[in-house]
RNA sequence: GCGGGCGUAGCUCAGCGGAUAGAGCAGCGACCUUCUAAGUCGUUGGUCGUGGGUUCGAUUCCCGCCGCCCGCGCCA
């Protein structure tokens, strides 16, 4: 797709090859900084050393040399030392990116790359039997940013949220429930209780309850009734089956909670439970290709693999010697059902920095067997989360935070910001709106706190920036769309409205020449590239800086140059149509990152 | 030991081959009878971990070292 930007670079790569001075590959054009006052440029170095000639008197030339016609994008054509500086034609650049986000409206920003290919993300993935803590919320916030972004650039997208539902720890549960009862109720409360009873048992396996008269065969014993019951849940037992089950569901009803109020959709939830019969055919090809050996114990283990890379990985286990399978045959198995069934493009694992080795093995060990062979694989590995002491969170330290409680407090805090500013008369709302929008605000901020900066970073917890409504926040983004928004309804006479650009009256958008307008407009100009390299480094943070800059720029419009106000009818005209473009474009922008847009605040 | 991630302002982070290294927060000082001050402006603050190398040019690429976090067979 083609926006006004592209033909930009477009028109001066092509009049620059045209001169014949300057091979296609030297073309490349770089974006000066800020305080310069070019919007792109041509460093001549290379060019000039390729046909042993002076930088600074070959940019002088092609600057003589390059002509332009007057309603072309490109206006200035300068050299400044050894650089070529083009700066957009004001007159014309104006009329072409409001004609642009006119054009798309929602989908402004949007590309076609992923030419419809299939991208799957699996995110979220929290364990079954447990709540969800503020881990999972990383995952889940950054694995629907993808996703969203993903499908704005044209790939058919596929979420799946890959429960842990399987393994080991459900056979402690089931053994914990047996023997201390199961646990009433159905809420987050109950799923507590579960985790308090797996925890006493796991204690009690480890002789760390020296209460009773506990002796290490006992340990053992409770050791092997745990192992049994994993193994009798593999093989279908019906106790087993029922109780595993019951927390399947309780936990997924108590989850949707949780998503409903972050906007998370998946398309698939296919747990680890869904690919337990596809273990076996994995573990047999493995040992078929001579790729995985059977040790006399009875595990079957993976030896002299190699990565992409030619790095030699450890050692690891597609099967216990008792016979179970693992999580790692379980992802191979993975691997291979969705290349069956999907035939994707891209798969994404959005899943925590910790298990980037495990990764490796899965990839490597399914692209040996021959699979994926047209699949990227990729691992899209975030940093932990430390509590405010730094700290790791642990259920056992009793400093973790659960997503629920979390966002409710996010909550709180929100509304009574929002009271405040109703209390001191800074804005006016109707009373039924306020919930919606302390929730839009509230759980904005934490959704944004873990997208406005690269996701590799490990985060220490701190609720005071956590939960910041100031400076680089998704408030302040919310607060921006929400001034739009007022402008809107003061000159349009209306409220809400899928296309913000609607009803807007005839305008001339030669007549935004003030830098404040200019540099506005180039704002909204850079969505779609700002959406293209989010997509394609897999960097959600690179749509929030986007937007944190538009809102800054608007802001100093804002501040300086009146809309409802402008010296004439056709001057408020063509700001009207910049407010709406660019409320348009934030709107786009906040629906990527999963942030509400409230059209007040 | 091997492998992965990260070291940029007091704190949290952008920038990752080009022209005086940018933001937010915190500090200090301004600006609301004006389209919402959840805002804006000014100001203080940097040997870009360190030592080499490549290059016309390195915070950015390569190599060594140091520091922090994480991982390395029967958990997930």
């Amino acid at each position: 797709m083609q926006y006004t930007l592209d033909r930009f670079t477009h028109d001066i790569r092509a009049a620059l090859e045209q001169t014949g001075r300057i091979p296609a590959d030297l073309t490349e054009l770089s974006e000066p900084k800020a305080s310069l006052q070019a919007d792109l440029a041509l460093a001549c170095f290379r060019a000039a050393k390729a046909q042993g000639g002076n930088p600074a008197k070959l940019a002088q030339e092609l600057a003589a040399t390059l002509q332009f016609p007057p309603d072309a994008l490109v206006g200035k054509v300068e050299a400044s030392g050894p650089f070529l500086n083009f700066t957009l034609n004001a007159g014309q650049f104006g009329g072409a990116v409001l004609g642009d986000v006119i054009h798309g409206v929602e989908h402004y920003g949007d590309d076609d790359l992923g030419a419809s290919k299939t991208v799957i993300v699996e995110y979220s993935s929290p364990n079954v039997a447990k709540r969800m803590h503020v881990g999972h919320i990383r995952s889940t916030i950054i694995g629907q940013a993808l996703l969203n972004i993903l499908a704005a650039l044209g790939y058919h997208t596929i979420s799946d949220n890959h429960l842990g539902d399987w393994g080991k720890q459900f056979g402690t549960n089931i053994a914990s429930m047996i023997r201390f009862g199961r646990p009433e109720g159905n809420g987050e409360a109950a799923l507590a209780e579960i985790e308090r009873l797996y925890q006493r048992y796991n204690r009690m396996m480890k002789g760390e309850n020296a209460d009773t008269d506990d002796e290490a065969d006992d340990e053992q014993m409770l050791d092997d009734e745990a192992r049994s019951w994993s193994l009798k849940l593999e093989q279908g037992d019906p106790t087993a089956r029922e109780l595993w089950q019951w927390m399947c569901d309780m936990t997924l009803r108590v989850n949707q909670r949780n998503y409903d109020r972050l906007g998370v959709h998946f398309d698939m939830a296919h747990g680890e439970s869904f690919y337990r019969d596809m273990t076996a055919p994995v573990i047999e090809e493995a040992l078929a290709a001579g790729i995985a050996m059977r040790e006399p114990g009875g595990a079957v283990v993976v030896k002299d693999l190699s990565d992409e890379r030619g790095h030699e990985l450890p050692t690891f286990l597609l099967q216990r010697s008792d016979g179970g399978t693992l999580y790692q045959t379980r992802d191979v198995a993975t691997i291979e059902y969705r290349e069956r069934e999907y035939r994707p493009a891209i798969v994404i694992y959005v899943v925590e920095q910790r298990q980037e080795l495990h990764f490796r093995q899965a990839f490597a060990l399914a692209k040996a067997l021959g699979h994926a062979r047209d699949t990227q694989l990729v691992h899209v590995h975030f940093g932990t989360i430390f509590g405010a002491n730094g700290e790791p969170l642990s259920t056992r330290k009793g400093n973790m935070v659960y997503l629920e409680a979390l966002l409710n407090d996010a909550e709180a805090r929100a509304r009574a910001v929002v009271l405040e500013k109703i209390g001191a008369g800074k804005t006016e709302l109707p009373p039924e709106e306020i919930d919606a929008i302390a929730s839009a605000v509230g759980i904005g901020a934490v959704v944004y706190n873990d997208l406005y900066q690269d996701v590799r970073r490990n985060i220490t917890l701190d609720w005071e920036r956590m939960l910041a409504f100031e400076g680089n926040s998704a408030p302040y983004l919310q607060y921006t769309f929400a001034r739009c928004c007022s402008i809107l309804r003061e000159a349009l006479n209306r409220d809400t409205s899928a296309n913000l650009l609607e009803g807007l009256p005839p305008f001339e958008a030669m007549l935004l020449r003030e830098p404040q307008e200019q540099a506005v407009l180039k704002q909204i100009a850079r969505l779609p590239d700002a959406v293209r390299r989010a997509g394609q480094a897999f960097a959600p943070y690179i749509i929030a800086e986007w937007l944190y800059t538009t809102a800054r720029e608007f802001a100093r419009f804002y501040r300086d140059l009146s809309v409802l106000k402008a010296a004439t009818p056709e001057l408020r005209a063509a700001r009207l149509a910049l407010v709406a473009a660019t409320a348009q474009s934030l709107r786009n922008g906040l629906h990527l990152l999963g942030l509400a847009a409230p059209e007040r605040m």
